[in-house]
DNA sequence: GCATAATGTGGAAACTGTTCCACATTATGC
DNA sequence: GCATAATGTGGAACAGTTTCCACATTATGC
């Protein structure tokens, strides 16, 4: 209700005035700022953002684009980014796309209008076209052309669990992942190399066969049917890698219903390193990607664009986390 | 770059017609209309949701200010949350306070200044007289003078968890709930009530003494090492309810650890029936939340104020849920 | 004491839409 | 055919800031 104008009026001051007290620019005289800022006390006066962005052209405000919050690992990313935008006076709105591309479009457009500052950007389909190049735009775990990108070391991380499960000592061990479109055109993001590295690590190791099978995404959720009907065709298989822990967890419950001990019979081992499911103690172990250092290097981005500084690529390290040490 | 002048101009019409074409509303003649529209598929113009925000003194923007969502339970909330505003033509900012009232303050403070035009507030903090009534807000799980109101029915869902726990047979009973300021003045919100229909109907049928205990909260993460400290002053008892699956799972691991099984010898059951503590089976069963029904109350709230329906306040059923049949 | 620099202030334009209002044109009823 | 209603259109005001610019005042150097 109040605005600027009111204020000045009250302070029998210029609006112009009123501008330098509140943001602190320019001159103004000791005198006038207390006089100023009595009256904005007293009328309980803040100034209209939607009227600031509209000067600025700008709102401080960044979209984060991502299949699902419910998805453990992206509810802790989403978490960390938006705490690490908060220090920079950034806001973060979310957008689920559950993997929709009409829903990734009506949010890409809010770039171009005008809507959202900046974009981090976390899908499968092929958006590139969508996306407003001019703006600060984030992709994590897939690379778009001419897009400044962060993901985990993926690679290494595959390469981390082949080598425990052999350390452990297993002999006939199992990939489970996901076909990300759950179609004949499995999509090449960075979590393949997960899968990569893993394999590589296996084979240069003498392990001839690595059981690689896949289950459909279906929005990060994981069926216990289906994993239950994928274990039922291998026997003996004493080593498993996981794609998510919520895979690990799901194939952990499989596993033991029928009648096999994890980790006496088996060995699981996940990727994302969430806390939650460390509920599961010794029966579980995982690769953790470090959500707080994601969205670092994401934010960085983002902030760096608008100080002009150029904007870099970054690849995160991973690391093996126990779960019964947690 | 392209504005609603440029439009005009390259079409040969007033701006006020093209506005008119953009928001199909008033009087245009089809052929003008047609006009209008190819010059806007020609140069691509999108209205700037700034300025329209401007004259509109509306940007359709809610905030959601909760204490982390990380919380599976809260992740799950968002999601519906976002996916039922979105249906609405609203976009959600996402604000983790982490239960800082410093926090609290600069997000409830957005509506005041325009960032948003309304907020829904999940908070133990006292913020009532931070609140700018004369916009929607609604809260959840707690009361606030003059402030809208959606919780699940709680004191239902302590009654179910004792019902089941006497149903199995159990004869030496605990509650583990949070002390949510982790301080001597235990704040009042709608979660008390688990406790006490969990209390109430176990006394109403001839259990003398339950067990009640606390943990310091802390970011709704809960502490093993701080559970295992609970636990292992309390011998024999062979029914737990725990005022979420997270401690739950926790309190589970901690029971097999120290060489009892679970469900055989203690029964454990959680609060909010998360989908990813499911992966414990047959271990954990819950008292389901509806996060879906919850987003629908809260939203249709929020969505009626802006309608100028009465908005009511709203309790959601609860449902008793077996770990093993996910 | 006077030229020059530093400080201080307000008016007005700009940002980009929506909408009221006045006016123009076309359609309808009888 | 003419009064009246319905349809169609554009100019201008308005939303609430920031900032440029012009001008005024005070301080500094010598």
């Amino acid at each position: 209700m109040a605005n600027i104008k009111e204020v000045a009026s009250k302070a029998g001051v210029g609006i112009a005035t009123v501008s330098r007290v509140i943001n602190n620019s320019g001159y103004v005289k000791k005198e006038t700022r207390d006089k100023v800022e009595k009256v904005i006390r007293e009328i309980g006066y803040l100034p209209n953002e939607i009227a600031r962005s509209m000067t600025l052209q700008k709102n401080n405000i960044v979209a984060f684009i991502l299949p699902n919050s419910t998805h453990l690992f992206f509810g802790e990313l989403l978490y960390f980014v938006e705490a690490e935008l908060f220090k920079h006076g950034y806001k973060l709105m979310i957008c689920n796309s559950s993997e929709q591309l009409s829903k990734e479009i009506v949010y890409l457009e809010m770039l171009k209008n005008n809507r959202v500052d900046a974009v981090i950007l976390l899908t499968n389909n092929d958006v590139e076209s969508l996306i407003d190049k001019s703006k600060p735009v984030v992709s994590f775990d897939r690379r778009f052309e001419g897009v400044p990108f962060v993901a985990s070391d993926n690679y290494s991380g595959g390469v981390m669990a082949a080598k425990k499960l052999l350390e452990l000592g297993c002999k006939k061990i199992m990939f489970i992942g996901d076909d990300a479109q759950g179609d004949a055109s499995p999509v090449i993001t960075e979590v393949t190399n997960r899968r990569l590295g893993f394999n590589e690590y296996l084979k240069s190791h003498g392990v001839e066969e690595v059981i690689n099978i896949e289950y459909p995404l279906g929005d990060y959720i994981v069926s216990s049917d289906y994993i239950h009907g994928l274990m039922s065709q291998y026997e003996n298989v004493d080593g498993i890698f996981a794609i998510s822990d919520a895979a690990a967890a799901a194939v952990i419950n499989e596993i033991e219903k029928s009648g096999k001990r994890v980790p006496e019979d088996v060995k699981v081992i996940g990727f994302d390193g969430g806390r939650s499911f460390l509920n599961l103690g010794k029966r579980i172990s995982s690769i953790g990607q470090s959500p707080k250092l994601i969205a670092k290097a994401i934010c960085s981005i983002i902030v760096n664009f608008y100080n002009n500084v150029k904007v870099e690529d970054e690849i995160i390290p991973v690391y093996y986390f126990d779960g019964d040490t947690a």
